[in-house]
DNA sequence: TAGGCCATCTGGTCCT
DNA sequence: AGGACCAGATGGCCTA
């Protein structure tokens, strides 16, 4: 895989902490979940080995983990009154085996499943609306088919497929903004053909073309070198490790103002369409493209503020509860970062970093 | 006909 | 207690 730890950078800015917790209270009870991304990830070339294929293979029809009690003063008590039980009666009784559900339970607990499953499916489908056709296109192993209305297939993409597409549009997109030369040189061989295949791929590199360019022309060589002298003056010093934004992040926020409006609600880039999602309330957030970020301490946890790459989902993809959509026609939505990122409802409700980490991979 | 995909039912588990 | 979530089982539909 070209795609190592970094992207996980900019998936948790806000969450690294929170991810951590959760990776950490939910340690080894993730089995059901890591095997249905390795699978997913399987779509990638470079997995290929058969032990490899195996050992998915054996992990596809695993049994999920029994989790472990939570660490509630309630849950430690009974923990802890079990070992002690166990301890003492070494026969332990068989565990009562619940009565089954009513019939009018079973009946709405089946209608809440269905609903569930509807949910789930609707977002599906928003997901592939979302997901181009050309990212099914000829060198990729998913379906030939593409997203409704793009094509003159009329077949649906399956969630595993939608899946995968996501995924590997995401990447395509990641590629595209990692760029900071221009040249929009991607690193993985497969989604270049893939991309130069395809009109709405290539949008996506035009833009981001004058998304660079946009980025280039904001540092002007006079203003840069003013900047550029200005921050010479100052003594070199490791990163800042601070809550507030240092004076290097304020120094930032002019390079920012350069290229960007404010509303109330959004800063937007003075030349339509172009705009980073930056939230405009949140200063540690107002680094431009391709500076050097520092870091701070929130909570004992060094946390890295967003720098360019952080902000690389919400650029092209919008996303509200349930559905995740190609922001038209500008690039940038304009909104929260939080409600941008389409890991956002998966890091705050129970996905742990690794889980949230093979996701993006 | 085998295999893939899907919807639904069901029971177990966790959480509020 | 009840809802949410999950995964196994099952059967239907479709395609190669």
């Amino acid at each position: 895989m070209h795609h190592t730890l970094k992207p996980l950078g900019h998936l948790s800015f806000h969450q690294m902490p929170i991810m951590a917790a959760l990776a950490d209270a939910n340690n080894n009870s993730n089995s059901s979940i890591s095997s249905l991304t390795s699978s997913l990830s399987s779509s990638s070339p470079s997995s290929g080995s058969d032990e490899a294929m195996a050992k998915k293979d054996s992990e596809k029809y695993s049994l999920r983990q029994r989790q472990t009690r939570r660490s509630t003063p309630a849950a430690k008590a009974s923990v802890a009154a079990t070992v002690s039980e166990k301890k003492t009666v070494p026969k332990e009784k068989p565990k009562q085996k619940a009565p089954p559900l009513s019939k009018y339970r079973r009946k709405t607990a089946n209608a809440r499943e269905r609903t569930r499953m509807r949910e789930i499916n609707s977002a599906f489908e928003n997901l592939r609306q979302a997901v181009p056709v050309a990212v099914a296109g000829p060198s990729g192993n998913q379906s030939p088919v593409g997203s409704p209305g793009q094509s003159g297939a009329n077949e649906k993409l399956t969630k595993i497929t939608t899946l995968r597409l996501a995924m590997k549009y995401i990447r395509i997109l990641s590629d595209i903004l990692n760029n900071e030369d221009g040249s929009l040189m991607i690193d993985n061989n497969n989604d270049v053909d893939m991309v130069n295949h395809n009109d709405i791929e290539r949008e996506v590199m035009l833009k981001g073309a004058l998304l660079n360019e946009t980025i280039f022309k904001a540092k002007s060589p006079s203003k840069a070198s003013t900047r550029k002298s200005s921050r010479n003056s100052k003594p070199n010093k490791p990163p800042s490790l601070n809550l507030v934004p240092s004076l290097d992040a304020k120094d930032d926020l002019l390079d920012l103002g350069m290229m960007l409006d404010s509303d109330n609600d959004s800063l937007h880039l003075s030349e339509p369409c172009l705009s980073p999602p930056l939230p405009s309330t949140t200063s540690l957030h107002k680094q431009p493209f391709g500076t050097t970020s520092c870091n701070s301490i929130v909570g004992g946890t060094v946390v890295t503020p967003p720098s360019h790459a952080d902000l690389e989902f919400g650029l092209f993809l919008e996303s509200d509860a349930d559905s995740l959509q190609l922001s038209e026609p500008c690039l940038s939505p304009l909104s929260h970062l939080d409600s941008l990122n389409p890991f956002n409802d998966l890091l705050h409700t129970g996905f742990n970093e690794q889980t949230a980490l093979e996701l993006y991979l």
